[in-house]
DNA sequence: GCGTTAATTCACTAGTGAGTGAAGGAATAA
DNA sequence: TTATTCCTTCACTCACTAGTGAATTAACGC
C-alpha cells in the first residue's frame, strides 16, 4: 500500500512530465506528418515546433520511423477498439439478423463521432491515416496491422446481412466504403471549392448523415445484380 | 513547304532525342513519386534510375516541383479530356434525360479502361493521383486545376438525373465516388490480403463491373431519403 | 545533503539535399 | 567550314539530414 502510494507519487512528478513532453512531441509530429507526410517533415521541424532540442526526439523515440509509427498507433488502437466494441454491441443487440446499414452505422458513425468530438488531434490523425491508407507497401502494412481484425468483424456482419451475396462483392463494397471514408478524413478542402462552399470538408456530421445509407444501398444493388 | 519539311527533319534528330529523354525522366519520376511521394524522392534518385547526370533534370525541368507538376499534368490532361468527351457523348446520346448510372459509367468506366489498357505508366500515374488527391493544400489545388471542369460536367448530369435531389447530397455523393476511385487507383495491395487473395488491387475490371452500379444506388437512396 | 538516475543539451559525424554557373562536347544551319 | 545553338557534365555552394556519445543539468529516493 505504501509502495503503491510511493509509486504513484514517483510517477506523478518526473514520469508525468515525461509523458507530457512525449505527448507534446506526438501531437506536433502528428500535425506536421499529416500535412507534409513522413519525408516532408524533419526531426528538427518537430523539435523546433515543440520547443525542445532535436536530439531529444531521438532520446524518446529511438528514430524517425519509430516516431511515425508511435504517432499512428496511439490513436489507431483507440479507434480500432472503439469500433470493435460498437460492432460487438450491435451484433448482440440484433442477435443473428444484422442489416447492412446497421452494421455500417456501427462501423462508420462510431468513427465519425470520434473525429467530430475528439478535437483537433483526432482530426489531424484522420488526415494522417488517409495518407497512410493510400501509401503502397508500408502504408498498407500499417493499416493491416491495426485494422484487419475490426474490418473482418464488419465483413462478417455484412456477410450475415447478405447471405446470398458473393464474397468478392462484399470485399469490393468494403473497399468503396473505406475509400470514401479516407477521403473524408483527408480533409483536403476540395469539396468546399467544388461545391462553392455548399459542403465543407470538416463537416463530419454531414458525412455521417449520408454515408451509411449511401453505402448500404450500394451493397444491396451490387449483391442483387446477378439475380436482377 | 520546304521549310515545313526542314522543320520536321530538324525536330526529328535532336528534338526527338530531347523528347525521348524527357519522357524517360517523366516515366521514372512518375514511378518513384507514386511510390514514395514528393519528398520521398530525390532528383538524384530519378537521375540514377534513368542513367543521366542529376543536374540534367534541372536543365530540363527547372526544379523539382516543376518536374512533379509536369509528371502529373502529362496524363491529367489526357484523362480529363477523355472523360469530358465521354460525358458529352453520353449527354448527346440520351438527350435531356440522363440516368445516374449512365453518367457515372461515362465518368468512371472511361477512366478505369484507361488504367486497364494504358500500361504500367498509367497505373503509376493512378497511384500518384491518389496520393495527390489526399494531400491537403497543394494536392487539392492540383486536383482543382485539372479536374474541376470535368467533375462539374458530371455533377451537372447528375443534377439532371436527380432533379428533386438536394445539391449537397449530390456533392457528397460525388465525394464518396471519388474517394472510392482514388483508393482503387492507389493500388495499395490491402484488399488482396484482406480478402485472402479473392480480390486483387490491380483488378480494375472487377471495380468497373461494380462501381457505377454501387454508387448509383447510393445516390438514389440518399436523395430519396427525405421523402421516405 | 548525497549518490543515483533520468532528462536535456552540446559538439560532432558523415552523408545528402536542391540548385548554379562555367566549361566541354556534339549536332546543326548558313 | 564556321558560328551557333543546344545538350551534358563538372566542380562547387550552402544548407540541412538523422543520429551518436559525451557532458551537463535537474529531480529523485534515502
Amino acid at each position: 500500500m505504501a509502495t503503491a502510494v510511493k509509486n504513484r507519487i514517483k510517477t506523478s512528478a518526473k514520469a508525468e512530465q515525461r509523458a507530457a513532453t512525449m505527448d507534446q512531441i506526438l501531437d506536433t509530429a502528428e500535425y506536421l506528418f499529416s500535412r507534409h507526410g513522413f519525408y516532408g517533415v524533419t526531426l528538427k521541424d518537430v523539435a523546433r515546433s515543440v520547443g525542445v532540442h532535436h536530439t531529444l526526439i531521438n532520446y524518446y523515440f529511438e528514430d524517425k520511423k519509430k516516431l511515425f509509427e508511435d504517432v499512428f498507433a496511439r490513436r489507431a488502437v483507440v479507434t480500432s477498439h472503439r469500433r470493435m466494441k460498437a460492432l460487438d454491441d450491435y451484433a448482440r443487440e440484433v442477435g443473428d439478423s444484422p442489416t447492412v446499414e446497421g452494421a455500417l452505422r456501427a462501423f462508420l458513425d462510431t468513427d465519425l463521432d470520434l473525429y467530430t468530438e475528439g478535437g483537433e488531434g483526432w482530426r489531424n490523425y484522420g488526415a494522417l491515416g488517409a495518407q497512410v491508407a493510400s501509401t503502397p507497401e508500408w502504408g498498407a502494412r500499417m493499416m493491416d496491422e491495426h485494422f484487419d481484425p475490426v474490418v473482418l468483424r464488419l465483413i462478417g456482419l455484412l456477410k450475415k446481412a447478405l447471405p446470398e451475396c458473393a464474397e468478392e462483392d462484399i470485399f469490393w463494397g468494403y473497399h468503396f466504403v473505406t475509400g470514401a471514408l479516407m477521403l473524408t478524413l483527408a480533409k483536403t478542402g476540395r469539396i468546399d471549392k467544388l461545391s462553392g462552399g455548399l459542403c465543407r470538408s470538416d463537416d463530419y456530421a454531414a458525412v455521417k448523415e449520408r454515408m451509411a445509407t449511401f453505402m448500404a444501398a450500394g451493397f444491396m444493388s451490387v449483391c442483387s445484380r446477378r439475380k436482377g
